[in-house]
This record gives structure tokens, C-alpha cells and sequence, in this order.
DNA sequence: GTCCGTGCAAAGGATTTGCATAATC
DNA sequence: GATTATGCAAATCCTTTGCACGGAC
């Protein structure tokens, strides 16, 4: 069974026609050695594989995505939103703010504490998301 | 001692010079019966007072005393910066994604996890923030 | 009087939308 | 063949900036 097939029953679940720039970009969320791309990046990466695909398509297809839960939205500081491919394991994330690393975690004690909270304010959670930003191991080497 | 007095003195620590938009931004930031506020509704909130001030110098004073530490900005999901006053007193918060009214919340146990998960992965943390987004009790009321 | 702050209008970056064409089912 | 996607360019939203004038110290 090829990984193609997979995708395809992906996006025909969601009720996606299965199209080049669909196939495409889901191809760079999965692959990309950054889990955590912004949409102009995928853009490029597009780009340079020669992929003639406009920014636009990028911007709707990722929102499509998002909808069909295929795929996370993240607005960290960064002044622009960051996409991941939703693999159903719920996790938090530390943002490197010198080199824009994303690492995920995920505390069982933490998301207990939420639910308790939300709880006791009478909030019914939908979402929730819990970035640390600091400065990464590698990061903190470099005196710069 | 006026209230006056004190705001004063707070741009001058900062090295502001005191003046009326700067004055009118901080109470309104200090009386609005929403602690968290967009630039837009405190422009608004300036226009219906009279007062004749530039949403760009509203963005400017906000984007200053953030700098300065004097107030916070948050990004929650809803495209545009929300305001508050940074009194000191770290705390978490809690978004319903009908109204948008802001609850905030401090639990000890997260904060020492939080700390605890920086510390693992190597990273100094310069800031986090944790918003939980769902629906308040009261929106949870309406059948809407 | 000097320097900083402001208003206005224009610029900016990220994202969305309108529309004619092109692809999927 | 009908419907949904795409590319391009223009539009939109939030926010920032340039510049000449006005106010604080």
C-alpha cells in the first residue's frame, strides 16, 4: 500500500477532491524536517521542487486542512501562523525565539490541571495551547 | 496622592514623556470594565470620550509601554493584538470563543511543570503563555 | 529652544477573495 | 458535463512608518 493511497483516502474523507497541490503540500507537511512550517515556506519549498503552485492555493489549501482537522494552526509571536500536521497525539510546544525551533512535549499533570480549571470556571475547553518561549540549548552555546 | 499623580509617575520611570493621548491610554487600560482590549476598542473608547487621538498613536503608546513593561500583548486566535496592564501578578488565561471575554487564572502545580519542561529540554524560558479557549457559562446558556 | 510625540496619510506584511480558466469526478 | 480547484491580481485586515507640526521639559 503505497503512502500516495493513504494520502488520497485522506483528503477524500474530508470530502477534498484529490489534486496535484493538495497531494503536494500534504506531501511537504509530512516530510518536511521541520514539523513546524509557516505557509510561505511551503510556498517555496513548492517552489524549488518546481511545483507551479500560487501562495494563494497554499493559503487555502492549509486552511482547508485545518478545517478537516488534517492539520494545526498555530499563531505563536512570530507575527505569522506556523502549520503541523495533526497526527491526533495532543502536545504543547517550546519556541526557540532566537532560532524559531519548535520542540513538543506533552505533561499529563498539566493537561489534568486544565481540565480542573476549566472545571471550576464552568469553561467548556474546545482548545487550548501552551507555548514556552525561551532560548534553545544550541541556541544559548552561541554568545551572539 | 491623585491617581493622576501616580500614572505620571509611571511613564517618567520609564523615560516617557507625560503626556495626554499617553494618559488617556493608561486609564482606560486601568478603568475599562475589560481588562483585555484590542488597539481598536481603545481608540473607540478615545473617540467617544472626545478625545482626539490617532489609532496610530494608539499603537505606538501600546507598543511602548509594552516595551516598557507596563502592559502586556497577547495574540490569542482571533487575528488582532489584546491589551492589558501588566500589574505584576503573572496569570494565565481563559478565552470563550463566543463573547471573547477573557478569564484569568495562576495554578502553582502548572508553573513549576512548566519550569520543570524547560528545564528537560535545556531551554531558558523568557515567557509562556497558556490560553485554554472554549465556551463560558453564560455563553453556554444561550442555544444560539 | 531642543527634543520627543502626534496626526495624518501612505506603506507594509500576512492572509483572503473575485473571477476566468482548468482540473477532478 | 457539472462541480470544485487553481492561478493571478486586487482587496482586506491589522499594524507600522514617514513627515511636518505641535507640545513637553
Amino acid at each position: 500500500m503505497s503512502e500516495d493511497k493513504l494520502e488520497n483516502k485522506d483528503l477524500k474523507k474530508v470530502g477534498l477532491k484529490v489534486t496535484l497541490p493538495r497531494l503536494k503540500i500534504l506531501g511537504i507537511l509530512e516530510n518536511a524536517e521541520q514539523r513546524h512550517i509557516s505557509a510561505e515556506d511551503v510556498y517555496k519549498k513548492l517552489l524549488e521542487s518546481g511545483d507551479d503552485v500560487g501562495l494563494a492555493t497554499v493559503y487555502r489549501v492549509l486552511t482547508q486542512f485545518e478545517a478537516a482537522g488534517l492539520v494545526i494552526r498555530h499563531r505563536f509571536d512570530t507575527g505569522h501562523a506556523i502549520f503541523e500536521l495533526n497526527e491526533g497525539n495532543h502536545h504543547d510546544h517550546l519556541v526557540c525565539v532566537k532560532c524559531a525551533t519548535v520542540a513538543e512535549f506533552v505533561d499529563k499533570i498539566i493537561e489534568e490541571r486544565q481540565i480542573a480549571i476549566a472545571d471550576k470556571f464552568g469553561f467548556k475547553i474546545t482548545e487550548h495551547c501552551l507555548y514556552l518561549y525561551g532560548v534553545c540549548n544550541s541556541c544559548q552555546e552561541q554568545t551572539s
